[in-house]
DNA sequence: TAGGTCTAGATTGTCGACAATGATTCGAAT
DNA sequence: ATTCGAATCATTGTCGACAATCTAGACCTA
């Protein structure tokens, strides 16, 4: 997934940006701390212009603050923050998934059911938790199933990272994760339904759950 | 409302962005015509980079779209685009509606009565319809109200001036703008009986609504 | 000692020049 | 005449240097 989009990379401004997204959403740049240009100049040798463009586009995903004349800082994680993040998304994802109840075809739908089942075999062969990864993938293909460009946008390269920052940095797969199997699958079978009413609800409640059991950590 | 933000303007790529902006809203810059950096530089009498700068940060509003080596053009409308718009108002806004019933104090309920009364003075006296000016105010209220920083910057920063543009490059004001008033009435009735789900529920009804009387004049 | 001011250092903002990539035009060959 | 290719031009991407601003610490004063 993060191997896709460096693909894609086809100017050295793009690569940095990538690489600096990385670093920061996987914890190896602390939240909070100062993001120095000269320095990330010459950590990531090049120069400074790259630089302000990588940390511009930091800006626009809210990974970090940038104030001016005085410079930039990784946003640092809080309590508060997290309850409005997940507000956001059980806001936009319950409108994806009314969308994709509308928009999505039969095959995306049949493809999206085999990606369940996958998931299902491979929890019961290897005795492995439903993992974080799973959870994307079925997120992902909800959020494209929409057929909404900017609502696409708006969490794939925006809100989705600073999510996937927090899950990361509070260390993730809580007991809670098998139960999610079951509600994905309510979720399908109403999109399935071409039930949009209840393909929203069911996703805002799933969501809102989701943000209660990752909420109690932090507390 | 733009004179606020140009005063918080305090480096020239601020005071660039916002000119830069407000061209393009206002329509003084075509919708789908070419961005071109030395031409931009010449024209506002700043550098490249302070151009390249406005640029990017029009690029995370969606005012404008850029491609790798090749440059940016101002994004075109099209109905498909409008629709998606105010999908996502709709979803956004319906939660700020709910956050607002939530987390808005009294005295600023009391205050968005006294608007709505001010406005329907206004109506009254000068035989005037009820003005875009006064739906803006309205929603910025209630989405202030809901206390959700990111919710906020999303929508204040980001979509409301891509709604703003659409509005313009339509010519607005259209003879539903007087039912609007009874809607926002009613909303605020629901924040005032701290109805979340009420509020929410009329909020999405509302630009539904508005999102048909456009829609009615670009098709 | 507390507070304020001024200087020195470091950091960000802005600029012009060069390098690299994409578009266009002209020419040649079939 | 048309299509393919090469050279030229224009535009964007990258760089290092300079200017403007903020920060930290010393020094002075009450």
């Amino acid at each position: 997934m993060y191997d896709t989009q460096f693909k894609q990379a086809v100017t050295t401004s793009d690569k940095t940006f990538f690489q600096l997204r990385y670093d920061i959403v996987e914890g190896k740049v602390l939240s909070g701390s100062k993001l120095s240009e000269t320095e990330l100049s010459t950590k990531y040798s090049v120069s400074r212009a790259v630089i302000r463009e990588a940390i511009s586009r930091l800006e626009s995903c809210r990974l970090v603050e940038r104030k001016a004349n005085v410079g930039a800082r990784v946003v640092d994680l809080s309590p508060d923050g997290l309850v409005e993040l997940y507000q956001i998304r059980e806001s936009l994802e319950g409108m994806a998934a009314r969308l994709a109840a509308k928009n999505m075809t039969s095959e995306e739908i049949t493809e999206l059911n085999q990606l369940l089942e996958s998931h299902a075999d491979k929890v019961k062969k290897e005795g492995s938790y439903y993992q974080e990864a799973g959870d994307v993938d079925f997120h992902y293909r909800i959020i494209l199933g929409s057929k909404n460009k900017q609502l696409i946008s708006l969490l794939v390269d925006g809100i989705y990272h600073l999510v996937r920052m927090y899950r990361v940095q509070l260390g993730m797969s809580g007991p809670r994760i098998t139960t999610a199997f079951d509600e994905h699958k309510h979720i399908v079978n109403a999109i399935q339904n071409r039930d949009e009413e209840l393909a929203e609800m069911l996703m805002r409640r799933h969501i809102m759950y989701s943000k209660n059991n990752i909420a109690n950590k932090l507390a």
